[in-house]
DNA sequence: CGTTGGGTTGATCGACCTCAATAAAAGTGG
DNA sequence: CCACTTTTATTGAGGTCGATCAACCCAACG
């Protein structure tokens, strides 16, 4: 379960908010990909200010759903999975965070679900009441925050598409196709894409069992379409995938 | 399929954006629910000027997935569906538009969905581009548009665990007791509950067929939780209700 | 008064779940 | 570095929930 981030972020990665000012920001990889692409140099000194770095340990927690909200994140490195549970175990898992997503675009009091990290990660943190403040004072940051949950809202419905009306096989396929895209943003190949979560949790996320997601994965590898390898898939035949994603 | 509006919105609808100004308005029953509710007096006035009245039959269209959104809407009267189709004709509604909802909340290019008329029904249409312009230089105003579509964000994730983790009963018993929520915002009686929409619908918006949907109706009702009435329910036993709908 | 769209009900089928066994990795502590 | 445990992944056999297929009812409506 090592450390996939790095395998996609080829030199060592320089934080964001480290110590000193906006240096930092600057040098930050994922900058142009975040809320934080959208400010004037002088803004982001200002957010940097108000940053703390996070570093968590695979499985460590970010934040729990329904506790109060005291802060929002930025993702630098390593992924996370987000998760509503219901009271007798069975979980959603309603997303997974990477490098450059906004944890906490909603600014409400209570957080809609829980966090915690796939893999070691790094995040920028904010004080929720200061970064909304900061926003508040700044249009076109909230303009942007804006288009970014309204991205999420989208992708939102596109996987209630998914659960609601695709089989297990097109579930999986969807899956991947959607993790290449995502990956794709970050790094430049996008054959060989990291699967940082484990198969329940990939279930969790499609409404399946991991039975069935292992099934559909070892069905898609010996028609050749993928081949599985430590910690993600190589896409061996992506039109073939996309055939079977896009119905 | 008549007007459930009305009968669950006692005196006559007076319209938002009719002919003269903000007295409309003012008198807009939806007002304070609505995006609307966040303007200043003045904006208000300036807001009217840039909207025109629409006025739908049930089953026309308000507009088109993956067209130019050359609108946004505040529905005042009557409800809609909102909903995406695969190529190979399923289909997946991603929400229910009912009075004082917005639509076009991301401001995006393209629509993100289809959406059609279930009963008459009246709203507020505005330019997308003049609407937008409105509330880039009112930073409050961006500010209630952001939260509006947290909210609808939220919603689509509590919706994405109904789809994944839920059982076809616990999805029908989650589906009534959120029409509940919604309509008890807009009247004040809650147990019986308007159903403009068809089974078919219901089925579409909970991932189920209209047949299941049929049958965990029927079920409820043999149960004694509810009591089938034409175009609603009446919700007998809502404890009941809320127990198999909570987990 | 036939037609049509929506709703209900029953019988059967199958996609996915459940349960179980095994294998393969990844820790963990000596 | 090696036992040992724990976690994760795979595979199979069998069961079930919801889908499919089909019949029928009913109200609306031209």
């Amino acid at each position: 379960m090592a450390s996939h981030s790095e395998a996609h972020s080829a030199p060592p990665l320089t934080l964001c908010p480290n110590a000193k000012a906006a240096v930092h920001c600057e040098q930050c990889r994922v900058r142009s990909l975040s809320l934080c692409g959208a400010l004037e140099p002088d803004e982001l000194v200002e957010l940097d200010r108000l940053s703390r770095p996070l570093t968590l340990s695979a499985r460590e927690t970010m934040f729990e759903q329904d506790e109060l909200a005291h802060s929002v994140f930025n993702v630098t490195a390593g992924s996370a999975r987000l998760y509503r549970l219901l009271p007798d175990g069975r979980r959603q898992i309603v997303g997974f965070a990477l490098p450059g997503d906004f944890l906490g675009l909603s600014l409400t009091e209570r957080n809609a679900f829980s966090a915690d990290a796939l893999t070691p990660l790094t995040a920028c943190q904010f004080s929720r009441q200061a970064f909304s403040d900061f926003v508040d004072a700044k249009p076109h940051v909230l303009r942007k925050l804006h288009q970014l949950a309204s991205h999420e809202l989208s992708m939102a419905q596109e996987q209630m598409v998914i659960l609601g009306r695709r089989t297990a096989e097109e579930k999986v396929a969807a899956f991947l196709i959607g993790m290449r895209l995502r990956w794709a943003r970050l790094s430049q190949q996008s054959v060989t894409i990291p699967l940082p979560m484990t198969r329940q949790d990939i279930g969790d996320f499609l409404g399946l069992t991991v039975e069935t997601v292992s099934r559909m994965l070892t069905r898609l590898a010996r028609e050749k379409a993928i081949l599985i390898v430590p910690d993600g898939v190589r896409l061996l035949d992506v039109k073939r995938i996309e055939s079977i994603a896009e119905s």
